[in-house]
DNA sequence: TTGTATGCGTTATCAG
DNA sequence: CTGATAACGCATACAA
């Protein structure tokens, strides 16, 4: 009998309507993807973890790139409300938004965070452990053998940035190494942001003997710089990234780098988004393991 | 009077219900982006046009990447009639789908063509010459003085892939030169497929002394290839690539390649759409301007 | 300007 | 299992 109706429904070529389902529901069907003009590699893996995840079911995903969440929090929370969605998904700098989260709350709307630095405990999020990672990745260079160390960093809104500089001090700190602040250049994520970051610590006397750049598009750009003044990689400067983004294979060296399981964490905050709008419970804070992979663009220093 | 509803509705902090309006006047305010895994910055491209266009308006963009057209109409079709759209923006090679398109027209469902090849005049669309261009890249090497050119092949279920093939070949044919079969080698526009068949074509007795990549992902594994060999580009092997992606300034050295603006494109697709859901009538097939981009990956082969 | 009825396509409920 | 009806929130049309 019902396999009669579905029959009908097929020949009929008959399929229900969304917005009337949505009505009486309460239901759009449609979770928001809510990032901030980060580097392309990064919301690329970001969609492919959570379209991953959202194969074969009925919810689709729709892209909400902010001009800045931070300026314009008003502007992003009427979109979001206006915007009807059942889920949204925030990426950094997003997921460490408090006005954002709070509406969000006040709504009913389930959300997941990726990669919350503060405010833990607020909301499910999924992440990695930067201090840590950003840690032994300085610790690899100390091991080589590197004592003067330049560090690029991201952007100062994401508060990864933080983060990251500050497992790299401990890891120099550990090891005794001063890292003077001429050493740390402001980045922006971009590669052409680190292009001039990484010109800037190559001209100092004497340039560093290593960078670490807080992400691969940096870290691909302080291979350039490295190239324009004539010095190889790694011979003459090792230059380590951050994400294992596709971008890390197609340079060369192919960098060494801090692998951010970037689509896994997408598919499994989108996972937490699925299993709430089943009525499950909220699930706290997930940490995903990272993982220093050690390419090609890191060698003792030379001895001189 | 109007001002004072606006206050309430501003302090009441009021919002339509999006479903009921889509309802009463069959609107979902959702506009679809079809495609199909193509290389991670096409889509990034891809999507950075539409969603510019789309800046301001009230209109959302839900990414539907689909796993193979061909195979899968059906599926595809039966996605879109549930997706409730109201418009749909076709990348390649979902934009060379007859039935998929039928489909849209049938349901009244306006849709714009990114780059299509095949069935032009079947709905409004914007591309950029593929022939003439591969042309004129295949031109800038035979200028160079190179004669045993290698050519990777994009995915064959892209018919871009043909349409460069022919130009390079009418480019070669013009200046007299022979495209040996053992010179053109299939990839999938992705950097592994790309860095296999480089492999292949470096393999060869005697190997090409340039190589034609059919996108930037595929030539900048060219250029890993070449280093994996001990070569050096440009001095012993020239490379081209095509797209003018993010990659072709991120890899060293920076690629000479064919500037597609896939933004733009996306971005005047996405217009005409718009255009279309205000009533007008469907616009033609508008041609974009494509650019030869020298860089520092082409030189005249070594005289040996 | 304000009020009131109707319909959009679906789901849920209740009677038959 | 079938049939009828209300409700979801809004837009449209009409009357007051």
């Amino acid at each position: 009998m019902k396999t009669r109706v579905r029959e009908a429904m097929r020949a009929l070529r008959y399929h229900p309507n969304v917005a009337a389902q949505g009505l009486v529901r309460s239901r759009s069907y449609l979770i928001g993807l809510v990032y901030e003009k980060p580097s392309p590699s990064y919301v690329v893996e970001l969609q492919k973890g959570a379209l991953e995840r959202l194969h074969g079911e009925r919810f689709r995903l729709v892209v909400l790139p902010v001009e800045s969440v931070t300026e314009r929090e008003e502007e992003i929370i009427a979109l979001l409300r206006s915007a009807a969605l059942d889920a949204v998904l925030l990426a950094p700098p997003a997921s460490d938004n408090a006005a954002l989260m709070r509406e969000l709350r006040d709504g009913g709307i389930p959300f997941a965070r990726i990669s919350p630095t503060r405010l833990l405990g607020q909301g499910p999020s999924v992440a990695m452990d930067d201090v840590a990672a950003a840690q032994e990745a300085a610790e690899h260079l100390v091991t080589l053998g590197h004592t003067r160390i330049g560090v690029i960093k991201g952007d100062p809104s994401h508060a990864a940035s933080d983060a990251r500089l500050v497992g790299t001090m401990q890891a120099l700190a550990t090891a005794g190494i001063a890292l003077h602040p001429e050493l740390i250049e402001a980045g922006l994520f971009t590669f052409d942001s680190g292009l001039a970051a990484a010109r800037r610590l190559l001209a100092l006397d004497p340039p560093p003997s290593a960078i670490l750049a807080q992400n691969d598009d940096m870290a691909a750009a302080a291979i350039t710089a490295a190239r324009e003044c004539g010095l190889h990689v790694p011979e003459d400067l090792s230059v380590v990234g951050f994400d294992d983004s596709d971008i890390s294979r197609v340079v060369w060296p192919p960098l060494t780098t801090i692998r951010q399981p970037v689509q896994d964490m997408a598919y499994r905050a989108m996972d937490m988004l699925l299993h709430m709008l089943k009525g499950e419970p909220e699930q706290g804070d997930v940490h995903l393991a990272h993982e220093l992979m050690i390419r090609r663009s890191t060698a003792p220093p030379r001895a001189d």
